[in-house]
DNA sequence: GGCCATATGTTACATCTTGTAACGCTACAA
DNA sequence: TTGTAGCGTTACAAGATGTAACATATGGCC
């Protein structure tokens, strides 16, 4: 995803199901855009399977097809497969040693952990 | 980073400092290059500041600038700040629910968090 | 019915990145 | 001195991305 794709898909997620114009109005301050120009960049990211579309009378609405959070996970995902050959751990303890997380931070996930341990031991 | 300049710098990272053309032999069963072909993949990994080189006689060596980890690790953060507004502890829970990492994984991530934790707290 | 405003459809183009490579120059060795 | 190994330079095609003009359709108002 190029910046204002990225721009794009933030308005949507941020409020929600949005036309085009929506969307440009919205993005004026930061990014003037013609009107053809973010209908461009709204095609293509649905294109990529980033954003769906309703009609409303004749109206496209476009939303979001997932939600922030996975499209980020998928891509670390991603990085983990590429760099980690598929193992998330040492990325993520890396993660840790950057202090990436503050001491908070780490105290919830590490009580998310424990759910999630926990979890899996009754699974398997 | 594309394909092949991934290719090139997990050559690199596993291998150790190396020539260009030790490069093309060592990458020509998965992927022939001609030599002027790998020359300019490296030179552009050199420019983006992934690799940097020595010269041993007339041969230039490539070496990575940075471990794969941290190179990883800086990609996470990106994505954080791309997509989470810098904050990864949505997004790190997102990986412990998507069960990217495996109970063992998290057990002992859970004790790295924990001696993290006591760390911090002896600093601040 | 006909026209206007609005919304979408189509096409275009410049720039950047990436993959691929040819050609040319230089220096060391036989 | 001449070949060859290695670097320097330049080129080009394909895809991604940003930007936008022009064309077409449609729904409502006079």
């Amino acid at each position: 995803m190029g910046q204002v794709e990225q721009l794009v898909m933030d308005y949507i997620w941020t409020h929600g199901p949005s036309s085009s114009e929506a969307c440009r109005e919205g993005l004026t301050a930061s990014r003037p855009m013609k009107d053809s120009t973010i209908r461009t960049v709204l095609r293509r990211l649905e294109e990529k399977g980033f954003l769906t579309h309703d009609t409303e009378g004749r109206t496209f609405i476009y939303q979001a097809s997932d939600a922030r959070q996975n499209v980020a996970v998928r891509a670390v995902k991603a990085i983990i497969d590429r760099f980690c050959g598929g193992s998330a751990e040492q990325l993520v303890l890396g993660l840790v040693d950057n202090a990436v997380l503050n001491r908070k931070q780490l105290e919830r996930l590490a009580r998310k952990i424990a759910e999630r341990t926990v979890a899996d031991k009754k699974e398997g």
